[in-house]
DNA sequence: CAGCAGGGGGCGC
DNA sequence: CGCCCCCTGCTGG
């Protein structure tokens, strides 16, 4: 149990770090971990509680050290502000970060102990379990840096036995290995470099008393990191296409290995492009290509008017129609001037961003704007970069907006929002064929249909329910079952349910171990510390709001793991944690079926299309 | 219960 | 590259 609540603490933050940089993350990173506070319940699940939540602060530190506080979301848990270097006092193992730790639990790993020489993993069968690393070493750093496993699916550090997803190995031997110290402070006239885009970020904390995110280009654009990203995709692309010329009949293998063999979170087979970051496989270069900004956390897009930063230009026109829809839409501003091209040739100068290319600062965006927009500015050459390559274009202007029109980043401000409202009126093509209802899409549409529609039907007495987890509600409190969240089928307490999903629907039991318990018996226990610490849940007043949007956050944090566990590829496999006896017992809040919102709009179709999402 | 914004994937051009 | 679809989290009535 302790095993398990170790992986889920992970869980919980690992959505909170991995999720950074939206601007719910640290709201969810705190309600998180609050829920998680000792005190909240009865006293086992307070120990539980402590559990996860060391061995969640344990993960972290190892995981990011200081930065844990300042760049990667996870807010409310408070972790003294290190004093060291990270190059010189942390082992090589330490380095390991959250997916690499993520895929060692993955294939067997006792969480949270980092590495250790004796492990049984699990692989996939039909892959060659061994260790491959490219024939030539990447030049400039005269290393192999890495070999890859296909069954595994994994890199191993060339000089150490650190083991990872690729970008997170590649990430590894950069800052432990490599003699390079590829990141530089920004600040002009420092010359503090490390082998750690965080090493940098938490010298501008520490030694600047600067906004570290103002060296988040640091972990974007390191062309270093790229270089050897790069290199590793490349052996894992060779490796992969000589295994599957071994064994020219993927077709069948490819069923066989999707069907469960290669594990959770498998990249589907038989794709020619796998992320080495996360699961998702596809055929298309294009689509490749943008799933791997995902990873890089890059936005190299903006709104021009708001400064909102998105990583997909037609997001960017999806956020304008939506927010600007009165103002001109200009496609040849969208792009961030701080947004380089990197170079695709030149080996990575190591003291690359010495001088980075300024970014504008974002005050400066009210300038009125000429009316016809002035080409990209040329690209700002620096002594450090190569300059053809440099693709700057104009800042951002706030087109003829005065301040009290410019909205702020990702402010959906009341004003705004009404204003998108009204907008809005009159735009609702989706029309309910049962009442006067209408809607702004199809989504909204199936929705609401399924107020009237009420497809969710207790097998027990007449009621019906609109969504599925008011069912599971009905169920729990009125005939005290457990309901199945992907049939009909009815369980008299969670034992019985977890062997009727590893029976009907191959899930392991272990899947439903998941702490989110916690959290709910802390809600249970007289609206304790986490429902009051909590300001989003406090707010939510009625029965189990609180602990619904705790679960609901749970359920995020499982579906980014998700992976972790066994999956069938059928998606919705996050289940109701086992509760201890004294807290199965406890009322309120409702046993929900974290299939939630898609099953809400359309029950028969959630995980048709998402599937990999419900493993990452 | 519904609206809203953001984000991700598939697909066609 | 852009559109469409779907999903999610958040919020308010």
């Amino acid at each position: 149990m302790k095993h398990i609540a170790a992986v889920d603490g992970l869980q919980g933050g690992g959505r909170c770090m991995w999720a950074g940089g939206a601007a719910g993350a640290d709201e969810r990173g705190r309600c998180v971990h609050r829920a998680m506070e000792p005190g909240a319940g009865v006293a086992s699940v307070a120990s539980l509680t402590m559990d996860c939540e060391d061995m969640f602060k344990e993960i972290t530190k190892k995981l990011y050290g200081e930065e844990t506080s300042v760049g990667v979301g996870v807010v409310g848990v408070e972790f003294p502000a290190a004093e060291r270097d990270l190059d010189d006092e942390l082992r090589p193992e330490e380095h390991i970060t959250a997916w690499g730790l993520a895929a060692l639990m993955q294939n067997g790993f006792p969480p949270p102990g980092i590495l250790q020489a004796n492990f049984s993993p699990r692989i996939d069968p039909s892959a060659e379990d061994r260790w491959t690393a490219a024939e030539e070493p990447l030049a400039w750093a005269h290393s192999r840096i890495a070999s890859y496993n296909p069954a595994q699916r994994l890199f191993k550090c060339a000089d150490c036995e650190c083991v990872g997803f690729l970008a997170r190995v590649a990430e590894h031997w950069l800052g432990t290995h490599s003699q390079a110290r590829a990141f530089t402070c920004p600040l002009a006239g420092c010359g503090f470099a490390s082998g750690w885009a965080r090493g940098v970020r938490s010298h501008l904390a520490r030694d600047h008393h600067s906004d570290p995110a103002a060296a988040d280009h640091l972990l974007r654009d390191n062309p270093a990191l790229d270089d050897l990203t790069r290199y590793l995709q490349r052996l894992k692309n060779k490796v992969e296409a000589m295994r599957n010329e071994r064994r020219p009949s993927t077709g069948d293998a490819g069923v066989v290995e999707a069907a469960g063999g290669a594990g959770a979170g498998a990249a589907e087979p038989g794709k020619r492009y796998v992320c080495g970051a996360c699961p998702y496989a596809t055929d298309r270069r294009d689509l490749f290509t943008r799933h791997e900004n995902i990873h890089r956390d890059e936005k190299p897009f903006h709104c021009y008017l708001c400064q909102k930063q998105f990583n997909r230009a037609d997001h960017v026109k999806k956020h304008f129609l939506r927010m600007h829809r009165d103002q001109p839409y200009d496609l040849n501003r969208i792009r961030r001037s701080s947004s380089i091209v990197k170079p695709s040739t030149a080996p990575p100068a190591l003291h690359y961003y010495g001088k980075p290319a300024g970014e504008p600062p974002p005050a400066a965006a009210p300038a009125p704007a000429p009316a016809p927009p002035p080409p990209p500015a040329p690209p700002a050459p620096t002594e450090y970069r190569p300059a053809p390559t440099v693709k700057i274009e104009r800042p951002p202007l706030g087109k003829a907006e005065t301040g009290a029109a410019l909205h702020k980043p990702g402010a959906s401000t009341p004003a705004a929002a009404a204003a998108a409202a009204i907008r809005r009126k009159g735009e609702r093509r989706y029309a309910c064929c049962y009442c006067a209802w209408s809607g702004v899409d199809n989504w909204c549409l199936k929705r609401h249909l399924n107020t009237h529609l009420k497809p969710f039907a207790c097998a027990l007495c007449e009621y019906k329910a609109a969504r599925a987890e008011r069912l599971a509600t009905h169920v729990h409190k009125v005939h005290n079952k457990k309901a199945c969240a992907k049939c009909p089928f009815l369980a008299d307490d969670q034992h019985q349910l977890a062997h009727h999903l590893r029976d009907a629907h191959h899930i392991e039991s272990r899947n439903l171990k998941v702490p989110s318990g916690v959290g709910r018996a802390g809600g249970a226990g007289g609206a304790g510390g986490a429902a009051a610490a909590d300001p989003a849940a406090g707010g939510a007043g009625a029965v189990g709001g609180a602990g619904r949007r705790r679960e609901a956050r749970a359920a995020g944090a499982a579906r980014l793991f998700g992976y972790l566990e066994a999956s069938d590829g059928s998606g919705d496999e996050y289940e109701p944690p086992v509760l201890a006896p004294e807290f199965a017992a406890a009322p309120a809040p409702p046993a929900p079926h974290y299939t939630r919102d898609k099953e809400n709009a359309a029950p028969l179709h959630h995980g048709l299309h998402h599937d990999h999402c419900l493993r990452y």
